[in-house]
DNA sequence: TGACTATACATCGATGACGATGTACTGCGG
DNA sequence: CCGCAGTACATCGTCATCGATGTATAGTCA
């Protein structure tokens, strides 16, 4: 698996996995969710969505143009629920140390079933963000923020750090409330929900 | 200029505009900045570097091998030196709205000469950042962390408002600073600082 | 009617990033 | 002396992404 090739695949399983979606639906739910960030091109995700196909995870019935031209409907197959599921519980690890990636993968950790293998991705997360790094080094020793004087790399240690922090007490409770039963997240969505259009 | 065209080559530019160096320590570098979130593969540095110079941006000047193998100096043209001021002073949207890109240009926006040229990048930002976006939306109106139901993406949105928080705060006070002449930053580190070798 | 916008999908060429693999030299421990 | 790790650079084929461009339909406003 390239270093790329996860990010949009994930979203366009993870979406197809709540409701059967056409692109164009779907290219606009993805743009919502990482859109401000990342934008995602047309050319991008219409080869991605045949790279689907062809790989037997989504399935396509063609519909008359309710609104305009012909749509496409897109539905995971039972391999691609499975896919999602396997990509959702044994992520790459750049999808664990890069924030973009991870928030994808958050946005759709829900349909991964059982609360302890969503702990147990949450616990990656953490055991990453528990490592001393930083971005900038004396030698081995990983610099402070108040150790510089470049104002804009002082910035930079400082909204990372106050984004650990706020993310390490984040995890922390939810893998609480994940351990103890019955509280725990369910999937309430998959499959359930088919209001697709608006 | 490709969306990922710039990440790398700006930490390249970067590096060199303050110590001349050689593919193996600026490797180094960019693996200490960037690297424990988002790994950069040799095979990805050397035509990087093969194309700045091709570009006219680098120089590269043999070495007899110190370590071991023959070394390649490398020295950023005037032209060089003039594109990283360019790239920092006018960055893609992408590199404002994407974090990774975001941190990467902080890290050397200390090279834009002139505060107010600084400033103007950090407003830039802080723009960006007072558009009240989600992740999640009902139609058209972005959803709080509070009126989701599922912990994951709650996650998110608790994770980004931190951030973002954090962040706003800094700009704020760091444009005061810029503002005021005499606090201002200067670049005092471009070519004065030639201690490329551990 | 004609211009324009939104919907909906598609292809093409360019290119940057990647993993795999190769080369070659130095220094160290066993 | 041999193997291994670290230093240092390079190429190759694959592939995901990109901008540009094209096609077609439906609805809106002048």
């Amino acid at each position: 698996m390239r270093q790329n090739a996860g990010m949009l695949e994930l979203a366009i399983l993870g979406f197809l996995y709540e409701a059967p979606l056409h692109g164009y639906e779907l290219r606009k739910r993805i743009t919502a969710l990482t859109g401000h960030v990342r934008p995602v091109a047309e050319s991008t995700l219409y080869p991605a969505i045949k790279r689907l196909e062809k790989a037997g995870l989504l399935a396509r019935e063609m519909q008359p143009g309710a609104a305009a031209a012909p749509r496409h409907m897109l539905t995971l197959t039972t391999e691609g629920r499975a896919e999602l599921v396997r990509r959702l519980a044994e992520p790459e690890q750049v999808e664990i140390t890069d924030e973009n990636r991870w928030f994808t993968l958050l946005a759709f950790l829900r349909h991964l079933p059982e609360a302890d293998r969503q702990a147990e991705v949450l616990r990656r997360r953490l055991r990453f963000l528990d490592e001393p790094a930083s971005f900038f080094y004396d030698g081995e020793r990983p610099l402070r923020a108040e150790e510089l004087d470049d104002p804009f790399r002082q910035g930079i240690l400082t909204i990372a750090r106050a984004t650990s922090a706020a993310e390490l007490k984040w995890l922390r409770t939810t893998l609480r409330s994940l351990e103890s039963p019955g509280t725990g997240s369910r999937d309430v969505t998959g499959a359930t929900d088919l209001t697709a259009e608006a």
